[in-house]
DNA sequence: CATTTAGCGGAACATTTCGTCCGTTTAACC
DNA sequence: GGTTAAACGGACGAAATGTTCCGCTAAATG
């Protein structure tokens, strides 16, 4: 997140007044109102009525939100925050390598809420702040995959684009509601077996790298944009 | 049959005159129309650019289904005699149970776009029919699953729902466009190491039964249907 | 406490989508 | 071919949603 600037440079001419102490909160109250009522209504949950649940005016939300895509390009980046703050927490265990995917995996199903909307609701944001994001996230993974060879708890042939494709799969997946989380954490106990086993070692193509995810996402961004009509949730 | 000649029944007051044979061709055509639409545009393309796209008027696309969730209702339908049509080529190969499995995976994954939108946009149709037709589908992939044991291709602890599970991620994730293909394949190559391979065995929970499924979707339904809402897609 | 103005709320207006209704078309039947 | 009614098309009013605008509130400042 941009950390809204201290007192803003400091021009001379109008001396800028700090920002109301409201605003800020307003803010994050209208994400997390975004986040609920979508995921108990629907993505095309009435702007209103997040305004609604979030205790705030029309007014409000589309100034510090122009449209729905801002909102949901906020919900994408705090999405990220939320990751890499995952990631950081799980480097400082210094586990094993395989038990530090689980981790991830694990943690990353706990705030599902979190992230099954803004994460691939749409095309996925561009910015360069989002691009730098999606990059930390492949590398601090593949860090704990590299040290999982080294310790013989991974094997060779799966790199981090795989563990996000899953990762990507287990989150986003349709809510089942609360009885999902069993379903998805025996997915990730197969996909960790896979991780450790000797089975068929040989994956089909070349590994895919950040690039070629970038490039694909690009490609999607530039679909969507050319077309005529709304296309929001894909 | 008793003499007398074919013709629906036969009410003898007034007789029912033959269907139009442009009648169903529109319905089929509506049914594609409405895939591709939402495919491009969205789940929530208006209706009136689906009726456009089949070359029909909204009034005949409003007479076949009188809402939206109607046409919804019908593309899910149509999915699982899909899928059951599919189960069925697979078990005429008579094939090892591995192999049947990850025929069934691809071959999800090749029709994918019949069944990302029907299947999981919404809570799940919960009429006879439907319920009928998800236990079918359990029942033959548990059969699969049971050879695959017989001849050691197929690991014991994983069952039919697990795979169903798997099937929706892989189908319902989103979509990163025609690139979208060699990670999916990936994921079920190591889905399928998962199965053969003899990593850890114990997975975490009781095995989830069909009818552990189908409760969970009835909740699902329930919890919706009160909302107050419009509460479309998930 | 008075002043200032960023920020707020929500009515009002614009736009999109829904769903119906009815005159017209066209396939089935004789 | 002529008759019949099922099926069609698309204009239309109703409803929902998006977006703007401006008078008012209250937080910051001195």
């Amino acid at each position: 997140m941009t950390g809204t600037n201290e007192r803003t440079g400091g021009s001379p001419a109008s001396r800028p007044r700090r920002p109301r102490r409201d605003a800020e909160a307003n803010r994050e109250r209208l994400l997390a109102a975004a986040v609920s009522a979508m995921l108990r209504e629907g993505r095309n949950v009435p702007l209103a009525a997040i305004a609604a649940e979030a205790g705030v005016g029309v007014g409000t939300l589309y100034r510090k939100y122009p449209d729905r895509q801002a909102l949901m390009h906020a919900l994408e980046h705090r999405a990220y925050d939320l990751l890499i703050r995952v990631l950081e927490e799980i480097e400082e265990l210094e586990c094993p390598g395989r038990r530090a995917i689980g981790e991830y995996l694990t943690r990353c199903l706990e705030v599902r809420d979190h992230l099954v909307l803004p994460l691939r609701g749409a095309p996925p944001l561009m910015t360069a702040e989002a691009v730098r994001a999606r990059r930390t996230i492949n590398r601090m993974l593949d860090a704990f995959l590299a040290r999982g060879r080294s310790d013989g708890t991974i094997r060779a042939g799966v790199n981090a684009t795989d563990v996000i494709v899953f990762t990507t799969l287990i989150t986003q997946s349709p809510p089942y509601g609360p009885d999902w989380r069993l379903p998805a954490d025996r997915q990730i106990a197969i996909f960790l077996g896979a991780l450790a086993g000797d089975g068929p070692a040989d994956l089909p193509g070349p590994e895919i790298t950040p690039d070629d995810v970038e490039d694909a996402f690009a490609a999607q961004a530039a679909r969507t944009a050319c077309g005529p009509g709304p296309s929001r949730s894909g």
